[in-house]
DNA sequence: TATGCACCTTCCCATCATGGGAAGGTCAAG
DNA sequence: CTTGACCTTCCCATGATGGGAAGGTGCATA
């Protein structure tokens, strides 16, 4: 199976197999005569979860442990479970994070007339002219 | 006054104050005899402005747009209100993702018993062992 | 057989916003 | 006149990903 077949078959570009070897998150690919990588089915299977790990946001050093402990049969679920804890927590802080930007904008966007005319709540607040929560009647 | 101090009133790091004038955000300061870049009362209100767009999760080139209307007398609150719905819109697909990564993982977590034993669903689930939103009862 | 096309290889560069750090200049206080 | 806190420019790093160039490989078809 080379690159590309690998490449449809886990949803992970040709780019980031080879990125990923290049970081030795997966092991150097076997090669062909013709130098063409080649993978077996262990190597897709390993690739599936890398994406998959993606896919729920971990970071490539996050999967690096996830790889280590789905290799070890002597692992604690509990490793795992902390590792994915603590990612729950970063996720949970960005999503406030991104919640307070949401609200404040929606506030100043429903303060907003949007018509032709210049005067504007949301300028006003990034100028610093006024308060990013002021109380008024709406 | 000098960058840093620029830099202390505003919260935006001396480093980036000349990064937005590498990439031609701000104007070129002022420079003192010492070569020393020198700000005034307008420059440090327009750093306060790009803190305060950061701070909301504006580009900046999203950014550049909000200073070009900021200056612009004759613009329309319609064009402000614009581009934050567009970026209103872009935090509620993030929000949504990342909200979408936290059930998953949660529902993971909550089933994976944190133990000793190496048996887990999140490794399971990450193997492609277990789909990621199995009918268990819990 | 020759040619074309789809695939592969390595290598360098770009993104986005930010920071680190080196090597050296400036300035005020001790 | 030294010390230390500032400033200057320049290069490099981050994290994950993609773009694209220059060139090799392999298979099907004219």
């Amino acid at each position: 199976m080379q690159i590309g077949e690998a490449s449809s078959a886990t949803g992970v570009s040709t780019k980031m197999i080879r990125h990923y070897e290049s970081i030795g998150l997966i092991p150097a690919a076997g090669r062909r005569s013709s130098n063409y990588r080649d993978y077996g089915a262990e190597d897709v299977h390993r690739l599936g979860f890398i994406r998959r790990g993606r896919d729920l946001g971990f970071s490539i050093e996050d999967i690096r442990g996830l790889l280590r402990l789905w290799a070890d049969r002597r692992r604690s679920s509990r490793d795992v479970k902390a590792l994915t804890e603590a990612h729950i927590a970063e996720l949970d802080a960005k999503i406030a994070l991104l919640g307070e930007m949401r609200t404040t904008l929606a506030h100043l966007a429903h303060c907003c007339d949007g018509d032709s005319r210049p005067d504007c709540p949301i300028i006003e607040s990034l100028a610093g002219d006024a308060p990013l929560h002021p109380h008024h009647a709406h």
